[in-house]
DNA sequence: ATCATAAATCGAGAAAATACAATATGAGTT
DNA sequence: AACTCATATTGTATTTTCTCGATTTATGAT
């Protein structure tokens, strides 16, 4: 109730300098609002996406599958990074793994991802000055 | 030299029980590698849409700009803090800022940043379990 | 059953991201 | 000038993520 509060009705207070109808901003902000699952999701997708290692996994999925061991070439990394990544992606959705015998062959499961990758390729990201 | 090298030999390896040109497919998936810079952007706009404030801060630019309290209003968090997250979309290339007087107003500034938004939502995340 | 191998999981230290109070900056106002 | 207000930045404590050796699990071979 304090200072939580405090910085929202400040906020608030300086809508009246951008808008006549406070009131009304307020609801119309609060009404496009999008739903608390969709945020997660997005969140979670973009969290699985948000890694050198499992951006390179899913580039070396697109045209078709692979063992765990190829992904481990791909990535030069220990056996246990890979794992970790590849849990991750599978926990989100964006791959599954098929069992065959002692190997395990992953695939992209949703193509959405192949679409990310591509549209957030072409983003144009200023260079850290 | 040693563990990291001495995994990927033992990758290598297994790859002999998985195809018959180990050599051919190292190459293969060498030659597919996505370029660096490539995947640093992917990663650096996907880190951006990592967090939860950040996708309702773009979710409400969608039809149009909003200063900074109004999106205040929307995250209902501190001002340090959504200074904080402007910033980093900013940093990215997903959102630009447009001073006037004391207020500054933000838009998207790359509309691939609502149909990465789009396409992330509707992926379906396995609940966890 | 024993052994070898591929992959998953665990656990702990290191690194990165986040929250947010405090402070600084910069523009309008008096 | 001094003051007020909106926003940006800084500093630091906290939380989350990442890494990777060690261990476990699962499968096939001898």
């Amino acid at each position: 109730m304090s200072s939580d509060n405090d910085a929202l009705e400040a906020a608030c207070r300086s809508l009246e300098g951008v808008c006549d109808d406070v009131e009304g901003t307020v609801d119309a902000l609060t009404e496009q609002r999008p739903a608390e699952d969709r945020v997660a999701t997005q969140a979670a997708v973009f969290g699985a996406l948000a890694n050198e290692h499992r951006v390179r996994i899913l580039e070396a999925l697109r045209d078709g599958e692979r063992c765990a061991c190829e992904l481990q070439v791909v990535l030069e990394a220990p056996q246990s990074t890979v794992a970790t990544h590849l849990r991750r992606l599978r926990e989100t959705g964006l791959i599954k793994g098929r069992k065959k015998g002692k190997w395990t062959y992953y695939r992209i499961a949703d193509t959405a991802a192949l679409e990310l990758l591509d549209i957030g390729a072409a983003v144009d990201v200023p260079e850290s000055d």
